[in-house]
DNA sequence: ATAATTATGGATAATCATTATCTGTGAGGA
DNA sequence: TCCTCACAGATAATGATTATCCATAATTAT
């Protein structure tokens, strides 16, 4: 049992324990998100589903990656301008993103805890969901970049 | 002369030093802008400052925000719903963002830039705009959260 | 076991921030 | 003064997200 099954079975088990009913649909979106490498959006992830379920709609998506980001099992990365999705690793991390061709990758980089902490109390906040999206150009996108004025 | 003054003159020269003309609109745009507190949305100018103007329309002012952004006079957070700007603070810095109430406070906190310039080197992007968006609760709406059980 | 009741999934249609397109106006040159 | 051109501004479209409504599946009582 590979990497993407592993996950699969632990989305599955997740939504289970919560009482949410397993459809067909969402068991395949389920599917899908466990087996996508990058940061799909809901709008990709829609586009795939369909070639299973042509008639399902933006809005059924839209619910099960609500029910699976409350029970923190997939991780919303909100972008300018749509949302991004990692159901593979759900804990807040940081990301680079490509402002030109939109490519995501993450970026291992940690805040300082302590800093944090202080920030909570000088504050009052109570910090729920730390984002650092760390926007720029990926290497690609930087050589066309210079071949602009070659 | 008090800082929004100060701040106005900064914005106007730049507009100027970029060639961008000064319409009665835009220059009242800049003004609120410069005497902005917070961090308001374009929505938010846009309600202000059609007392003035009240034909303007929303690209008008996403135009003139759109310059400021490029000539590095205005910061845009982008947050889930819609953009927020700071005219007065537009080097790239954390926010503190309620995700029950939409108040925005700055967070002073800094990425350790050498752990920065390692993760450009080992991902190959360059990174223009880090964005650091501390989503959570605000003291207020910790209260009311807690009254809820009350 | 069956029918009634309720909860919740799914699809349609609306909402709202943002942007592309088009129109009009003002600056600069002949 | 008239002409040309760039750019500001308004209108109308776009597209992600969500509210609402309908249908279906689970649950309970008889």
């Amino acid at each position: 049992m590979n990497d993407p099954d592993i996950r699969f079975n632990q989305l599955i088990a997740a939504l289970k324990e919560h009482d949410f009913r397993l459809t067909p649909q969402r068991v395949e979106l389920v599917r899908l998100i466990a087996a996508s490498e990058g940061h799909p959006s809901a709008s990709e992830l829609h586009a795939k589903i369909r070639r299973q379920f042509p008639t399902m709609s933006h809005a059924t998506v839209y619910k099960t990656l609500t029910l699976l980001k409350e029970i923190n099992q997939v991780l919303e990365i909100d972008l300018r301008n749509d949302s991004h999705y990692d159901g593979n690793r759900p804990e807040p991390h940081p990301h680079l993103i490509c402002t030109r061709c939109n490519k995501i990758i993450d970026g291992d980089l940690s805040l300082d805890q302590e800093s944090l902490r202080r920030l909570e109390q000088a504050s009052g906040y109570k910090i729920i969901r730390p984002q650092i999206s760390l926007y720029g150009l990926c290497p690609e996108c930087q050589e066309e970049r210079s071949e602009t004025f070659s």
